[in-house]
DNA sequence: TAATACTGAACGAACATTCAATCTAGTTGA
DNA sequence: TCAACTAGATTGAATGTTCGTTCAGTATTA
């Protein structure tokens, strides 16, 4: 049971080491299966088609990040401290995962990319949503369109994260601690 | 001479649209000639091949856009209004050219992209570095890295402008003066 | 008449996908 | 206990298609 997930599994991640290295055009599904040391066929087994294995690896993504982003909420701090960290959390995820960040970049680009896809994973974004509108109710920061704090806010922190994978920037704690300072010095009311 | 041009631009705009449309590995050669309204064998008269022909479209548009911000450099003004007009013109101009903006953020993000490209076309964005480079010195703004100071301001307008072409996101008059408010609290001094 | 622009059929490589055949592990029945 | 059976897992060669690129030949220009 457990060794059918992992074949999966397998897959999805022989697929974002190819892809965050070559791009999509780059990515044969022949190379996934050498990469996964799978056959070429077993991959139609587990998944619908390329499309599929690229849909599923973003699901496969945001969930996991969806996940870690919950565990490290705060709900007993008050809502600055709990943007603050938020942001500290993702920009370090992002630094710390560069194939998964280079991934998520290049996906949400792509013409792969529509907004039903992220249907299922958003759930595990809510508290995060839930934390700027009850931050905007209590006048703590502008009334802002939820796209409009994500661009000023989520968008900086992996963008910054991709420049430092790139080798442009080195993201020290200080300098992230300063960022973080200029999110919020944009956001607040 | 000048009709020579004309079917290089052609191409190139043909790609542009299709690229826009079905993304890199979407959009084959062929199909880019029959777009433009040319044989296949002529784009090779233009351009090495496929990669070359991404290459150049990039450039093409970069300088194209270095251009236009050149020509709404107003620098009789203080470099608080240079800056927010500056801000100003390319969230406009984003928001104005979808294609555009949809081809930069996928070619950056893909493995097309590499740091030697930008050498040709960076001329052009001279004066908006220059621009920044002296605000750090009069200490009008804070003395961040240049990539932070860019994602800070015009990474969050490509954003917003690439949310509003999506429909996730009405960007008014209003809001864009909100928006640069916003950008220039994070990193005013 | 020479150089350059242009055509479009042709080619080989690469690709996503299929499928008949084989393997594996779990279940049944005596 | 074990042979027979079965269903799902797995293989990898084969398939048909698409694609980037080439090139021999034709048109255009100066």
């Amino acid at each position: 049971m457990d060794q059918i997930e992992d074949k999966r599994i397998a897959i999805l991640d022989a697929t974002l080491r190819l892809i965050s290295k070559n791009g999509f055009h780059g990515t044969a599904m022949s190379k996934v299966a050498k990469e996964a040391g799978v056959s070429a066929g077993i991959i139609y087994h587990y998944f619908a088609g390329k499309d599929d294995l690229m849909d599923e690896l973003y699901k496969y993504i945001k969930r996991k990040f969806g996940l870690m982003i919950n565990e490290s909420f705060d709900q007993t701090q008050p809502l600055k401290i709990q943007i603050r960290q938020m942001l500290g959390v993702m920009i370090r995820y992002y630094i710390q995962r560069p194939l998964e960040s280079t991934f998520l970049e290049q996906y949400t680009r792509s013409p792969y990319y529509n907004s039903e896809i992220d249907l299922e994973t958003s759930q595990y974004y809510m508290p995060l949503l839930k934390c700027f509108q009850q931050a905007q109710q209590e006048m703590i920061i502008k009334d802002f369109p939820e796209p409009v704090v994500t661009a000023l806010t989520l968008d900086v922190a992996t963008s910054l994260a991709q420049r430092h994978a790139a080798g442009f920037l080195n993201l020290t704690d200080e300098l992230i601690e300063q960022v973080i300072d200029a999110c919020w010095e944009a956001i607040r009311q």
